[in-house]
DNA sequence: TCAATATGTTAGTGATTACTCACTTACTTA
DNA sequence: TAAGTAAGTGAGTAATCACTAACATATTGA
């Protein structure tokens, strides 16, 4: 049996992988070093090799995750058009993260809850607070261009989006995932983008 | 030192009720069964007396939750005098309880997650659909007396106000609870309920 | 009043946890 | 190619976990 090792930086993103990969099925308080070491296919101990504590584990993969939402976030904006359509592909791009690692919410919304309370909450912080930025942009710009009116504030609109990805996800999630999520998101959000632009007529009582 | 003796009745309630305290700053994983007893006030193996395992002990809590919940919304849909009304105090109602028991909706998002999938889920499953069909039936009366157009389906109205009390609580717990969530909760509803309002002007393409 | 019963304690159980330490072996580089 | 280092192992550790058994005492009802 040749036992391949592998340096030192490759094997910790395989680790964080697994983790997060292992969270699908397992719940956070089940999700033991050796469960994680034996799915990689090291001893636990090496896992204390790349991560001093498993604190700093988790830490490590709250921060994988928001690599990955970061990225494709700037896609997501790439893509669209316009302010309205990269609204659209921002709640898609988070809905398609969230579908290919259901952990994530459940990681996020027990915020402080997994023990590191002082590391993982500005991580938790930040993800979520950048997602409202980006559509914060959007929504700004399309009220600024006159394709949605100014009624709600933007900052009101961008919290009602957020609400709209968290609901989804939470009937996506009781639903035992039955639904394609994405798809599902995309609907509702262009429902609520209508409700937005049909509000034109203003009542400014 | 007397050694008060409770009626198991109420030894229960308050196991439940203690559990349900501490789970506002403790993680779901650090809830022993010590830590509750110690609380209490009496030691670990008494907690045994009255659950038999402590799956049945998170059965208990969850149920414990639900009839809470449910007493609330019939109360909040007494309250108000016409469906957009009650549609308001339903979510205000359930802001309320969440609130008091901030553990609730982390407990509800872990859904399976804290092992007793089997047990637990269908209880979270009631409780979040008992709420979405209580301000299903308000939208739908809103609905029928004209007081918003049938423009989005009732179904989707539920949907969205579902989300807006999930992202609510979501910046809420992430915002350390900075600010008043029955009142915010309250606000943006109101904003929500303008826009669907204010979609009476159809642009039924 | 006194025995039955319900509610509790004390002191354990084995399993599992995160983590450590002494040691080994694969890989790299001088 | 020899030596140094990086990556991994095997065998532990103390602490904590849910849970149990034997015993004790408060409460209650006949």
């Amino acid at each position: 049996m040749s036992r391949m090792r592998k340096p030192a930086e490759e094997r910790q993103a395989e680790i964080i992988e697994t983790a997060l990969q292992l969270l699908t099925h397992t719940p956070v308080e089940k999700l033991s070093t050796a469960l994680v070491a034996k799915e990689v296919g090291i001893t636990q101990a090496a896992i204390f090799r790349h991560f001093p504590t498993k604190d700093a584990l988790w830490q490590a993969v709250l921060e994988d995750i928001e690599r990955r939402a970061v990225n494709l976030w700037n896609d997501a904006v790439a893509k669209g058009t316009s302010p309205l359509e990269r609204l659209a592909e921002l709640i898609a791009a988070q809905l398609g993260l969230i579908a290919a690692y259901p952990a994530i919410p459940t990681l996020i919304f027990n915020a402080g809850q997994i023990s590191a309370e002082d590391t993982l909450r500005p991580i938790h912080r930040r993800i979520m607070s950048g997602l409202r930025h980006r559509l914060l942009v959007e929504i700004r710009e399309a009220a600024q261009t006159g394709q949605i009116p100014p009624a709600p504030s933007t900052e009101d609109c961008a919290d009602l989006f957020l609400g709209l990805v968290q609901g989804t996800v939470l009937r996506w999630k009781l639903s035992d995932r039955s639904f394609d999520l994405i798809r599902e998101g995309r609907r509702i959000a262009t429902i609520q983008i209508g409700l937005l632009r049909g509000h034109k007529a203003g009542d400014d009582k």
